[in-house]
DNA sequence: AGTGAAATTTAAAACGTTTGCAATTTTGTG
DNA sequence: CACAAAATTGCAAACGTTTTAAATTTCACT
């Protein structure tokens, strides 16, 4: 047992050649001859070779590995996406010979601090930085740094360019404005959030501005901002919104998870969705194909962006493009049972 | 832009003095007067020093790191505990300084040769091995190379000690068949898998135990085996135990998503739960909460077990105890809707 | 056999740390 | 003020690889 790791001189020694030309043979290099490089190849394989990683990363510079900061939110609260976005990380990664290193950023500790750990302690050739807020400190960090990053999701306004891939969250909103209106929808009503991250206003304004579109003045909207991670407030920010004769008459939520809790909130209030009352989520977790009648909602795809994004940011790792890459992702429409045609007696 | 990132040479010389003092210094030891690591502490900071990874792994021989292997199973699947249990692994480990490593299987390359990778190419100090087969190379891998690790999961029997940490779900299938029994169910029906884990022998045999504790030849028990990843067959496999007048009144599943397969194909057949048909599940996933009328299960409490699962791994690594560590977590009944007493009509 | 070019191989430096051991400085004591 | 002991600091090797530049071998051709 405790098998010692060969190494590369060990490798040499055993065929009678310099460290130099066994790694070369290993590398493919065309300078050292077909036969020696077969012999290598094989030895190697035989010896179950692996060569170092830390012994590689500090001569070329290059770890293989690529960074993501996760952020502890606290003891309820788990990234929904995270499996998702990692498993979609680790496939588009593999098949470049990469890996993904999980920083976790302690509950009190800044996600930036972290970040710059990652990247000046040179763990990492890359960085993926998600949820985007409105001023992001990270972003500008790497920037400035002129270290390799891809975004998900955007900034609303920066005056540099970068990597970004996002899902065209306002596209989405205004789709469903517009079925919800050609189903006779005139009152609506917008659930967000008050965390500051971009992709709120993306879809708010994607909403506001499909609303603008129709040029319809009978058209309302009403918009309730909860806590992201208070389920209690989120529940009263909800039935604030739903309270009254004059409610809304669909409702658009930010994401999955606020659309669920509008549909629970509904039903306990004895609305019945679709006929009380429309509701459209976003993200199509895996809970809203269960409640309920089915939510409908926008597949985000998350496993397919983030594979992108890791091909993405290896190819910004690998060639350092001039221009930055882009990539807007249209969300595809997951129709289920939870909207419908305005309710007749109102409106 | 583009930033260089400052080395312990050049740390030393803005302090003249040595690269042995500065590194001694940052490393607390004793042996350097006070004045100075206070004096180098102060510089380290201010000039956002940060240790190479690389070259303090190569010439300590630890990395910092735990790997987890991540096995890419196709498409569409992607591990339902994924995010909870990195999201656990990192939060029990960043209280030490350590990272997690994702390291992917690609579809179709064994997860053995990429555990053989990370291990070998000194990319981590120790592995967290999880979903536990009925016969385990990466164990005896593992264990031949005497490297550590904790698995997540236990084997059936095995000549050798190890660390594991694993959820009791023999206690908990021997407490649902507890309740129903109480509950008037005699006729039960267990929906597992055919891939060969070693936890549906575990729950199993819990399952099986609790019975003929109970010694009651006029208990009935049916199992049906569904292949773990294809969704057709297992709504067969459900549908051939939901069929015929002879049905189970109360059906355990494996896990949640064979427990929500089971109520949609319940209400599919027009079967009403709980009232025609009790259903429990195991691992309270999120969907379990939404689904109709509530999935009554067990939870399995995957972050604390991973956080768990660190700090046993980080302890192994540091201390590498004689005695296996080894950690039996009872998982806590969720009671939801899914369950109640046996329909009067039969039995 | 001798030559030069091409093909193949190698020695040695470098990457940025940690650490055993030796060197230097400071301190305490007579 | 000398001297040993204690405290503090520094030199140099080592970790396992890649890579530059140089050395060696092979080969075709005269």
């Amino acid at each position: 047992m405790t098998t010692r790791v060969i190494t590369l001189k060990e490798l040499a020694a055993s065929l009678d050649l310099s460290i130099t030309t066994v790694s070369r043979a290993l590398a493919g290099h065309e300078q050292i001859a077909q036969k020696t490089r077969e012999r290598v190849a094989q030895a190697a394989r035989q010896a179950g070779y692996v060569p170092n990683t830390a012994a590689r990363t500090l001569v070329s510079g290059r770890s293989g590995f690529v960074g993501l900061v996760l952020p502890i939110r606290g003891p309820n609260l788990v990234d929904s996406f995270l499996g998702e976005f990692v498993t979609g990380l680790g496939e588009g990664l593999v098949s470049h010979g990469a890996d993904l290193i999980l920083a976790t950023a302690a509950l009190g500790h800044s996600e930036l601090s972290v970040l710059r750990h990652v990247v000046e302690s040179g763990r990492a050739d890359g960085v993926v930085v998600t949820r985007i807020a409105e001023t992001d400190e990270r972003l500008a960090y790497l920037r400035e740094r002129g270290f390799p990053f891809v975004a998900h999701g955007r900034l609303l306004d920066s005056d540099f360019g970068y990597n970004w891939l996002d899902t065209d969250g306002a596209h989405a909103f205004g789709e469903a404005f517009d079925m919800l209106y050609d189903l006779g929808h005139r009152h609506f009503g917008l659930v967000t959030i008050s965390e500051p991250m971009t992709f709120r206003h993306l879809r708010q304004d994607g909403l506001a501005a499909a609303i603008a579109r129709r040029g319809d003045p009978s058209v309302r909207l009403d918009v309730v901002t909860a806590p992201r991670f208070d389920q209690k407030a989120r529940i009263e920010a909800v039935n604030r919104m739903l309270q009254g004769s004059d409610r809304p008459t669909a409702i658009v939520a930010l994401f999955d998870e606020l659309a669920l809790t509008v549909m629970e909130e509904a039903a306990r209030a004895g609305l019945s969705v679709p006929r009380d009352l429309s509701v459209i989520g976003f993200d199509n977790i895996a809970a809203s194909a269960y409640a309920p009648p089915g939510l409908t909602t926008f597949d985000a795809s998350i496993r397919q962006c983030a594979r992108e994004i890791a091909d993405m940011l290896l190819r910004v790792i690998g060639d350092r493009p001039a221009v930055p890459l882009t990539r807007l992702i249209q969300p595809t429409l997951v129709a289920r049972a939870s909207h419908g045609p305005a309710p007749r007696t109102r409106n």
